[in-house]
DNA sequence: GCTTCCGATAATGTAAACAATAATTCGGTC
DNA sequence: GACCGAATTATTGTTTACATTATCGGAAGC
């Protein structure tokens, strides 16, 4: 049988649940503070209640759902303060992986980041935002990778995703872009020099900039983590 | 029924579990590799498999067990590199928590930072390497929390957790003991001094000379994620 | 009219049973 | 005697059912 369709499964349930529910909640049909009922994400995926608790006690661990005892697990709501300090421990690892990389960066790494540049210039050019988005992404991404620490990448990932909770695309005017995308390029270029100090600090300036960017962002777009607020018996965890 | 003697439960049974199994694992009864068996272990905590699943599925995001799908939860190995990464990340946040604390330092907690500083020379002079290790641990915490930056803390707290796995206390020397000290009271003076930049730059290098004392310590003890490799079916995750 | 208490309902926590998968063992063959 | 293969066993993944807890509605009392 060529045609076998299922690729079996080399994904426990558990982990499906859980990738269907970061989609859910990306997606915002999941909004922050709501309450992932049990038997109602059963039902709707398909599967039995253990796979779906599974999935929130991961989720709770990632950051993205908070879970209460005899209460259930709810969209994790992140508050501006925060998010403000994601990005500063953010910051202070974003500049030492641009440090390091600054001592030692492969050629093949060097292109590659100069290639996220370049789209990143098209994007901007062809004002297109997702695009932009995606490439800033994956260039601060690299950096963390290739600065050669997993373990530190892996918080910064993490740390990121949960961020991009809040954030959803701080990016509205081409403005924001070109600039960000100027930092970008000052920064290679210490890291290309391997001017190690300035490449720290040039790193922790950018975050600190993307901060500030992400702030003035959701200055009048408010509406953060304050639900309709009309009644909240089991909609809000704490207060 | 007045002798009610369960205090209720303000803890999950997974909870309860999960903390069982800390023990356990702490303890060096579930050596590293070693599976966790979901009904040997739920027969003998008196529980049924779920909540055993739920505790392994909780440590696993702790970073101390690995979970493989259809084979089940093994305690966690940590290589020395792994946990060089650790102490990397750990020493750039340090070190920004010092330089933070520099700028920003009210009285209560100098006097505090100053309190565990003696602790430790006492410590010291009384060969208590256990009174030692664990005022050490919390002065490096403090200044975390000091900082005022709750994500970084617990990033940094659940990592320190997880090093503490490899190095069951590295402190085999005294003269290890007075120098890591040494390092404290200067690390102290320059953010008492709210120099920032000093601050950050001992607090980096003090990270880094714990690395290199754990190494040193580890070096003849060896031992590490080497089980007896006699014969390892179930017992060893990936090689 | 408001508060308080109590019962009904719905949801989570836990346990036990069933299914699927990996590991072991035994048997056969080269 | 060593190697390969199928049946057995053990263990995890998943489902179902039960117990406990919290929430919601309404009636009684102030």
């Amino acid at each position: 049988m060529s045609t076998k369709s299922a690729p079996d499964r080399v994904l426990s349930l558990g982990e499906k649940v859980k990738a269907s529910l970061e989609g859910l909640i990306g997606s915002g049909e999941l909004p922050p503070g709501a309450r992932l009922n049990e038997v109602a994400l059963a039902k709707r995926l398909g599967v039995s209640r253990g796979p779906v608790r599974e999935a929130a006690r991961a989720l709770e661990k990632t950051g993205l759902v908070t879970v209460i005892l005899n209460r259930g697990a709810f969209v994790r709501t992140m508050g501006i303060d925060e998010a403000m300090q994601v990005y500063e421990m953010n910051s202070v690892m974003f500049g030492f992986a641009a440090a390091r990389l600054a001592v030692a960066c492969t050629g093949e790494q060097a292109m590659a980041l100069r290639a996220f540049l370049a789209e990143m210039d098209r994007a901007i050019e062809a004002e297109e935002k997702d695009a932009f988005f995606a490439a800033n992404v994956l260039f601060h991404e690299r950096i963390l990778a290739f600065s050669g620490n997993a373990v530190m990448e892996q918080v910064y990932l993490e740390h990121t995703r949960k961020l991009q909770l809040l954030r959803r695309r701080s990016f509205d005017r081409t403005g924001s872009m070109s600039e960000a995308n100027a930092e970008h390029r000052r920064l290679l270029d210490a890291i290309l020099a391997g001017d190690a100090s300035l490449a720290r600090q040039l790193g922790e300036a950018h975050t600190r900039s993307g901060r500030a960017r992400f702030l003035s962002a959701i200055e009048y777009r408010d509406g953060l983590q304050l639900a309709p607020a009309a009644k909240r018996p089991r909609s809000q965890p704490a207060a």
